[in-house]
DNA sequence: ATACAATAATTGTATATACAAATGTATTTT
DNA sequence: AAAATACATTTGTATATACAATTATTGTAT
């Protein structure tokens, strides 16, 4: 992945910004290749993401604010994430009996259901965009995004 | 930047999935912080760089799929991101003489004011954003990021 | 017990983005 | 020259996201 190239520049970038920028066109190659693999599902990234944590409950319903603070890209409004969710049939919303405010949220069997399938398909989207990336490597990404 | 305290888990990441979640959590951070810098001014990320690259043509206008072809992030609408940079006074467009299929769009010189002040703000912000990253770090980044 | 503040979620509204269809213009083919 | 194709952009429509205001409920202070 050529920075140059792609947003076909001739001018000398500085190292700053061009780390910034090459930052950039691989986030949006990942959220590409996995919007792709998502959209036969018609699910968006953030809503996998949110179904992901619903499995990950075990039964326990989640409210929104659990919701908020684990999903990957926090988002102003997780009540109409959710809303395309319970149309999809992949999750359901209740009044929490105990504190009336709050929601609980559990994923559906037919979400379990789609989303196992999803898995497979993200899996393999995720090993093919990190194919030239040894564990070495990795490790060396996690440890410099550290420092963020 | 510590993904597990982020996302509030405990179970174990393997590594792959780690990396691109914390890239992920990374990016965010990097957009949010620009986002921020930005709101002031009323323009996106997606916008302000459409702005340098019309005011790096020099006078020389762009046309629609030049802009697509330069921007960091490519997007499908990119004739009602510049209806809003004409609306705001910082863009002007016409038809193309020559080509009349085509259009010509030009940084206005209220454009160039307010992104010569957005320029300096968002230098800072970069800055910051880096701060605790060293220039072989910065080479580092930008090697790996070559193997997506 | 009432008033006030805090919490949790929803709703209204505006902007952003994706995608397909439509429009207008230029080029190529027959 | 007319028809077909390609090109460049715009428009319609749907979804996504941001943010502020509102609603409903609970907790706290007087």
């Amino acid at each position: 992945m050529n920075v140059e190239k792609i947003i076909k520049t001739e001018k000398e970038i500085p190292l700053e910004s061009r780390t910034i920028i090459h930052f950039m066109l691989v986030n949006n190659k990942i959220n590409e290749a996995f919007a792709d693999i998502l959209k036969p599902y018609d699910v968006s990234l953030q809503q996998f993401n949110v179904l992901r944590i619903l499995r990950g409950q075990n039964g326990k319903p989640a409210n929104l604010s659990t919701l908020n603070e684990r999903m990957v890209t926090k988002m102003s409004n997780t009540t109409r994430l959710v809303d395309k969710l319970i149309l999809k049939g992949f999750a359901n919303r209740i009044v929490c009996p105990s504190n009336r405010r709050k929601v609980e949220i559990n994923i559906t069997s037919e979400g379990k259901k789609v989303l196992k399938r999803m898995d497979t398909a993200m899996q393999k989207a995720e090993k093919s965009i990190l194919k030239n990336i040894s564990t070495k490597e990795l490790e060396q990404l996690n440890s410099l995004f550290n420092k963020f």
